[in-house]
DNA sequence: GCATGTTATGTTATATTATAACAATCGTCA
DNA sequence: TGACGATTGTTATAATATAACATAACATGC
């Protein structure tokens, strides 16, 4: 997995990439990504800033879908089945995943300068996990893992500023 | 930091030992440890299963405490400021913590058997993330790592029943 | 003591996030 | 084509959390 999310690209492809396998891994699995379902997932691809229910609900209303709370979690919880994208338990918002393929958690970084997160899925952590978990005979069958904090990019912004207070 | 919520013990114990250690360290610290504070204290390890703020308010308002959330939230936020617990994203929900007198957020393992939470602060977790961040130029502030899954009182209990089915 | 500033609590209202429950519609395929 | 399952619509409400302002308690210097 590449680490976009932090560093200047073209988001476009981002969005596109994302939307062209959600179409066709959810054709693979004889899965229905229905209207509302793709347009949920665009709006949360829409930037690699997590996205709250109510934001994306409100932005459906505009566009004249059904703007009920059940309409965003039900689209929500359908995309987060399919893999095709995670919640951020730490602030109650949702991210696309970069690889939806294969089930999985991811570990996040999640930028507080910048609003930005960017999704790992680090052997050292998962390895961690698992021995930290062993270690008490426990067995893990879901995670969360969020690491707040700040990017390369805003730390470097930072750095300009100072040298000058 | 022992591992003590899974397995039989004392359970008197932690509470004496956490309130004590509450009211020598907010002493310490010129902090008071004011009747609801501790009273949310001692709720809150009543058990090694995280509590929701509206049950802690629930009981407080039986207690004849004031019972409007202000109440308990405020008391949860002093407490987690001084150290004393630590709120569990996943669930929202909140739990004493085993070793106040250091600042750490903790690693949790969470069994969805027994809702029991235990608080680890795995060496091998911390140099992960660090590991992980550094790889991408991330300052970590603060980070919610939370395992959930079975713990082996509860996994031990379902490999007795299993055979006879 | 007591005036004063700070900290803590009381109170009301509301914001934010999420789900329950049931009705209506759509798709598919025997 | 009709019957079943999946999806969506609709209304209501649950669950979690905070804003804003008033009052009370405490601490400290005078």
């Amino acid at each position: 997995m590449q680490a976009t999310a932090f560093s200047p690209h073209d988001h476009t492809r981002c969005i596109s990439t994302a939307i062209s396998n959600a179409q066709g891994l959810c054709a693979d699995r004889g899965a229905r990504l229905t209207p509302v379902r793709q347009r949920v997932l665009e709006l949360v691809w829409h930037s690699h800033q997590p996205i709250g229910a109510y934001e994306l609900l409100a932005t459906l209303a505009k566009e004249g879908f059904n703007s009920a709370p059940p309409t965003v979690y039900r689209a929500l919880e359908f995309l987060s089945e399919q893999g095709l994208l995670h919640k951020l338990e730490s602030i109650n918002a949702y991210v696309g995943c970069c690889n939806p393929d294969t089930p999985h958690q991811g570990h996040f970084l999640l930028c507080k300068v910048c609003n930005q997160a960017q999704e790992l899925d680090s052997q050292y952590i998962t390895l961690a996990l698992q021995i930290s978990a062993e270690q008490h005979g426990f067995e893990i069958q879901s995670h969360t893992i969020e690491m707040i904090g700040t990017c390369q990019g805003c730390l470097d912004k930072s750095k300009v500023v100072e040298p000058h207070l």
